[in-house]
DNA sequence: CTGATCACG
DNA sequence: ACGTACGTGATCAGA
C-alpha cells in the first residue's frame, strides 16, 4: 500500500537544532538544524518508503487560536537567530528535492497536517515532536514522535497510544483541556495535573463526561473543576486541531522523487554535509535513474579505432565532446561513444593525437554545434593538434554563470560526483539542455551567448599572442634591486645589532618590539609588521624606514623580476592565463604571471612597466575607463547631482569635496579632494565608518559625519544602496547590468560581522560586476574591430585594455579601441575613455 | 598548506 | 556586542 509522510517542519527543525552541536557551512551560516532535519527525513523515507511527502510550516501571522486567546503560545521563547536563518535554507532544500511545502497564514502546521491526514486514504505517518498531533491517530494515520537524538522515534497507532499514554486519540484533546500545556501556554484547569486528568478520563471518558459527574469527584477536585470550567473549554478549543483547514492541495500533489536529483547532492556539497554526500543510495545512480532519465538514457558504444570514431561522428547533429586523461567521449542525442586512448605511444592502442584529430574535424566544422566543458581549454587542445573550436556551448561556463559559489575545477571529479564518470559526454548533453533553460529563465541569455561565450575566444587569442618582455631591461633592473637589497640588509643588521631574516615577519617583530624595545603602537593585539604599522614608527626609528624600503625592493624583485623571468617563453613573451570562471563578481583574474597587478602607484615601481614592450615597428596602445564604477553608481541610483557632474564632465572628486566639506568648488584644497576621493572609493566598497576612518586616518565619528553628509548631498545613493541590500536579502543574490548574479548567503548569517560583510558585498557587487560586464562587451567589440588588422588585444586590467598595434594602424586602432569601449553600453552618463600609446607600457600615458 | 604581506583595479 | 572597507595573485616563512 502507498504511504504518505506528513512532517511538522517547525517541530522537526527545532528538534534537530537543539540535538546537534553548532555546524557552519563555508559562508559561516549555521546548518546543523538543516543537517539534522535531512537525517530525520531520509530515515523516515527509508523506514516508510512513502509515495507522497509534504512538510508543513507555521507562519508568523497570528492564527485563529491567538485571536481567541491572547496568551496562546505567549510564553514561548523567541527562536534564536541561528535557527531562524536555517528555515529559508531548509525550504530551499525542500524545493530542490521537489518536496511539497505546505503553509497557510492563520493556520499552524498541525492544522495543515490534520487536514491532509484526514484527506489521505493511504497509510499516513505524521512525523513530529509535538504530542498534540496524537489526536490525529486513526486507522490509517499513525504518529511518529521524535525522541532523544535525531533519528530515534516512537511510532504510535491507536493501540500504541493507549499503551503509552492510556488515551484514545480524541481523549488527547480532553487531556490537554484538563491538564493544560505549558509549552503552548494552554491553561487547562488550574490545579489539575496529568495524574488527575488521566484518572478522570479513564472514568468519564471525556471533558463533558467529567463535568456530568462532578458529584462523584472529591470535594477539592470538584471546586477546581468548577472554577476552571471556562478555562477547560477554552483549552479544549485551543488544543483541537482543525482538520478542515482550507488547504489547496490534494494528496496526489505531494508525490515526490526519490532518490534525490544531483542538485540535491550539490546542495549537500555546498553545505558540507559530508556523511550525506557519501550515501549513494540517496541519489539517482545510473541503474536507478528516474523514468524520465530512462527515456533519454543513451546507448553507450565502445569503439576502438579512429576510423570508427570518424564513422560514428559522421553526420552527427549536436555533439558533446569530452577529452579525459586516457579516454575520449563523444555523444550525440542518441548515443555515446567511448574510445580509450593512450597519451604515450608505448604499446598497442589508439594514440591520443590520432583520436583527437578525429574530434578536431568535428570541432572545426561550423555547421555542427559542439558541447564542451571549458571551451578555452579545448581551444588549447586545438592549437596543439591543429583544429579550431567553432559553434559551441560550454557546460562549465553555463554552470558558473548559474552559480558562481561552487568551484568546479576538475571536470572528471564533477561528473563522477554526478555518477556519470563513464557517461560524461552523455551527461554533458543532458546538462546543457537543463542549463540552457535555466540561463534563459534567469535572464542571462545575452550575458551568456553574446558576452561570456564569445569572450572565450577573445581571451584565448590574447593569451596565445602574449606580451613581449624586455629581458635586458629586466636583468638590469634585477641587478640594481639585488644590490639595493644587499645594502639595505647590511644596514638593517647594523641598526639591529644582529643578523636575522628580514623577510620573516616573526623574526622582525621580535627584533623590533622586543630586542630593540620599540613600543608597539597598537593596544591589545599581537604584533604585526605590516606597512600600516611600520609607517607610524618610521619617523622615530631609522631602521624601520630601511625595513620598509627593503620590503618594497624585495617585493618588486621577487615578484616582478625573478617571478616574471621564469615565465618568459623562447620568443621573449609571457602568456598570462585569464581565469573567466573564478571571481564572484564577474571580473577576470590573471595568473602565471598575474599581469593585472604590475606596479603603478609608486613611481619607483611603475618603471617596471617599461619591461612590457611592443616589437619592432609596433606600438602599445592603452585605454582605460575613467571612474566606471562611480558612473555606474550614478546610473543605477539615478542621483541627479551625480549624473549632472558626469554629464558636465566635471571633476567628481573635487565636486564631492565641495559638497561634503561644504566649501565652494574653487576653495577645495588638494587634501580635501584626496579625502573626497577616499570617500568615493569607500562608497563603492559598501561604506563603513571604521573602514573609512582607517583610510582617512581619522576618528570613526568623523568618518560617520562624512558619510552622513555624503548621503545628505547625494540622497538617491543612500536609497539605492538600501534597495540593493533589501533585494539581495529577499532574492539571495545581486544582479548586474547584464543579469549576472552573485549569490550572497552571508546576508543570512546570524553573525553580525558576517552579515555586515554580506551587505557591503551586496553594495559592491552590482558596481564591480557591471563594470566587468561592460569591459567584456568592449573586448568583444574591439576584438571584432581588429579582426582584419595587424593589431591584437593583449591585456585587460579590469578597466583598461591594451593592444599591441602595427604602428601604421595607430590612429585606426585607437578609434576602434575608444569606440568599442565607449559604446559598450548606453548609460545615463557617458562612459569616458582615456587612451595613450608608446613603445612600452610605461610610456602609455 | 596557511597566514602575513603587499602588488593591482 | 560585534570587528571591516570590495575584488584579486605571488611570494615567503614556518608549521
Amino acid at each position: 500500500m502507498d504511504s504518505f509522510i506528513l512532517i511538522d517542519g517547525n517541530s522537526l527543525i527545532n528538534r534537530a537544532f537543539y540535538a546537534l552541536p553548532p555546524l557552519n557551512n563555508a559562508d559561516g551560516v549555521p546548518t546543523q538544524a538543516v543537517y539534522g532535519f535531512v537525517n530525520m527525513l531520509v530515515k523516515a523515507i527509508g523506514d516508510f518508503k512513502p509515495k507522497y511527502l509534504a512538510v508543513a510550516f507555521d507562519l508568523p501571522e497570528p492564527t485563529f487560536r491567538h485571536l481567541k486567546y491572547d496568551g496562546y503560545k505567549a510564553k514561548r521563547k523567541k527562536m534564536p537567530d541561528e535557527l531562524g536563518v536555517q528555515i529559508p535554507l531548509l525550504k530551499e532544500l525542500l524545493a530542490i528535492m521537489g518536496i511539497k511545502i505546505l503553509e497557510k497564514p492563520g493556520y499552524e502546521a498541525d492544522d495543515i497536517i490534520g487536514t491532509m491526514a484526514k484527506r489521505s486514504k493511504v497509510r499516513t505517518y505524521v512525523l513530529t515532536g509535538d504530542r498534540d498531533s496524537l489526536q490525529l491517530i486513526d486507522d490509517t494515520t499513525s504518529v511518529v514522535l521524535t525522541k532523544r537524538g535525531i533519528t530515534e522515534t516512537l511510532i504510535l497507532d491507536e493501540e500504541g497510544l493507549k499503551k503509552e499514554y492510556g488515551l484514545t486519540p480524541s481523549q488527547v484533546i480532553d487531556f490537554k483541556s484538563l491538564a493544560g500545556d505549558t509549552s503552548d501556554n494552554i491553561p487547562g484547569v488550574p490545579g489539575i495535573g496529568e495524574k488527575t486528568a488521566l484518572t478522570m478520563l479513564e472514568n468519564y471518558s471525556d471533558l463533558d463526561g467529567v463535568y456530568a459527574h462532578l458529584d462523584d469527584l472529591s470535594e477539592k477536585t470538584r471546586e477546581k473543576m468548577l472554577a476552571g470550567k471556562d478555562s477547560a473549554y477554552l483549552s479544549y478549543f485551543l488544543a483541537t486541531i482543525d482538520v478542515n483547514a482550507p488547504i489547496e492541495c490534494a494528496v496526489e500533489d505531494c508525490a515526490f522523487a526519490f532518490p534525490f536529483s544531483e542538485k540535491v547532492k550539490q546542495y549537500f556539497i555546498r553545505n558540507n554535509f559530508k556523511s550525506l554526500i557519501r550515501r549513494d543510495e540517496l541519489f539517482c545512480a545510473r541503474e536507478e535513474e528516474t523514468e524520465q532519465n530512462e527515456e533519454t538514457k543513451k546507448e553507450n558504444v565502445d569503439i576502438f579505432t579512429v576510423e570508427d570514431l570518424f564513422a560514428a561522428l559522421e553526420g552527427a547533429g549536436e555533439t558533446a565532446i569530452f577529452v579525459g586523461e586516457d579516454v575520449l567521449f563523444a555523444a550525440d542525442k542518441n548515443k555515446q561513444f567511448t574510445l580509450k586512448v593512450k597519451r604515450d605511444l608505448i604499446g598497442d592502442g589508439v594514440s591520443f593525437g590520432d583520436a583527437i584529430k578525429a574530434v578536431g574535424t568535428i570541432c572545426s566544422d561550423e555547421k555542427i554545434k559542439k558541447i564542451v566543458y571549458d571551451g578555452k581549454k579545448m581551444m588549447y587542445l586545438g592549437k596543439k593538434y591543429g583544429f579550431s573550436l567553432k559553434n559551441f556551448d560550454d557546460v562549465k561556463l553555463m554552470q558558473f554563470l548559474l552559480d558562481n559559489t561552487v568551484d568546479v575545477e576538475d571536470p572528471e571529479a564533477y561528473f563522477e560526483g554526478l555518477g556519470k564518470k563513464d557517461a560524461i559526454a552523455a551527461a554533458m548533453i543532458e546538462k546543457t539542455e537543463e542549463f540552457r533553460a535555466m540561463i534563459e529563465h534567469e535572464g542571462m541569455n545575452r550575458l551568456y551567448y553574446d558576452v561570456e561565450l564569445p569572450l572565450e575566444k577573445v581571451l584565448f587569442d590574447m593569451e596565445t599572442y602574449g606580451v613581449a618582455v624586455d629581458s635586458k631591461l629586466l636583468d638590469e633592473i634585477g641587478v640594481k634591486f639585488t644590490a639595493q637589497m644587499a645594502e639595505l640588509t647590511d644596514k638593517i643588521y647594523r641598526e639591529a645589532g644582529k643578523e636575522f631574516n628580514v623577510n620573516s615577519p616573526k623574526q622582525l617583530a621580535t627584533v623590533l618590539f622586543e630586542d630593540m624595545g620599540i613600543p608597539y603602537p597598537k593596544k591589545t593585539k599581537k604584533y604585526s609588521t605590516s606597512a600600516e604599522i611600520l609607517e607610524e614608527l618610521e619617523e622615530d626609528h631609522p631602521i624601520v624606514r630601511d625595513i620598509l624600503q627593503y620590503r618594497f625592493v624585495a617585493k618588486l624583485n621577487g615578484t616582478y623580476i625573478e617571478g616574471l623571468k621564469k615565465l618568459i617563453d623562447d620568443t621573449g613573451r609571457v602568456h598570462t592565463e585569464y581565469k573567466q570562471m573564478l571571481t564572484t563578481t564577474g571580473r577576470l583574474s590573471s595568473v602565471e604571471p598575474n599581469l593585472q597587478n604590475i606596479p603603478t602607484r609608486e613611481a619607483e615601481g611603475k618603471i617596471l612597466r617599461g619591461m612590457f614592450v611592443a616589437g619592432k615597428d609596433r606600438l602599445l596602445i592603452s585605454a582605460d575607463y575613467s571612474q566606471i564604477e562611480l558612473r555606474l553608481l550614478a546610473h543605477f541610483s539615478q542621483d541627479k547631482k551625480m549624473i549632472e557632474i558626469f554629464n558636465k564632465g566635471e571633476d567628481l572628486h573635487a565636486m564631492t569635496a565641495s559638497e561634503v566639506f561644504g566649501v565652494k568648488l574653487e576653495d577645495v584644497t588638494p587634501v580635501m579632494r584626496r579625502n573626497a576621493k577616499t570617500v568615493n572609493f569607500g562608497i563603492i566598497y559598501g561604506i563603513s565608518e571604521y573602514g573609512l576612518a582607517k583610510n582617512l586616518h581619522c576618528k570613526p565619528y568623523e568618518a560617520r559625519e562624512h558619510i552622513n553628509t555624503y548621503f545628505r548631498q547625494f540622497a538617491s545613493i543612500k536609497e539605492y544602496f538600501e534597495k540593493v541590500v533589501a533585494d539581495a536579502k529577499k532574492n539571495g543574490y545581486t544582479t548586474t547590468l547584464l543579469g549576472r548574479k552573485r549569490r550572497i548567503p552571508e546576508l543570512n548569517s546570524p553573525n553580525f560581522a558576517v552579515k555586515q560583510f554580506g551587505e557591503r558585498a551586496a553594495m559592491n557587487a552590482p558596481l564591480q560586476g557591471s563594470a566587468a560586464d561592460i569591459i567584456k562587451i568592449a573586448m568583444i567589440n574591439v576584438a571584432k574591430g581588429l579582426e582584419n588588422t595587424n593589431s591584437h588585444l593583449i591585456l585587460q586590467i579590469h578597466d583598461e585594455l591594451i593592444i599591441e598595434a602595427d604602428e601604421k594602424e595607430k590612429d585606426k586602432v585607437i578609434r576602434i579601441l575608444k569606440e568599442g569601449m565607449e559604446k559598450a553600453w548606453d548609460l545615463r552618463v557617458p562612459l569616458s575613455v582615456e587612451a595613450g600609446c608608446g613603445k612600452t607600457w610605461f610610456d602609455c600615458k
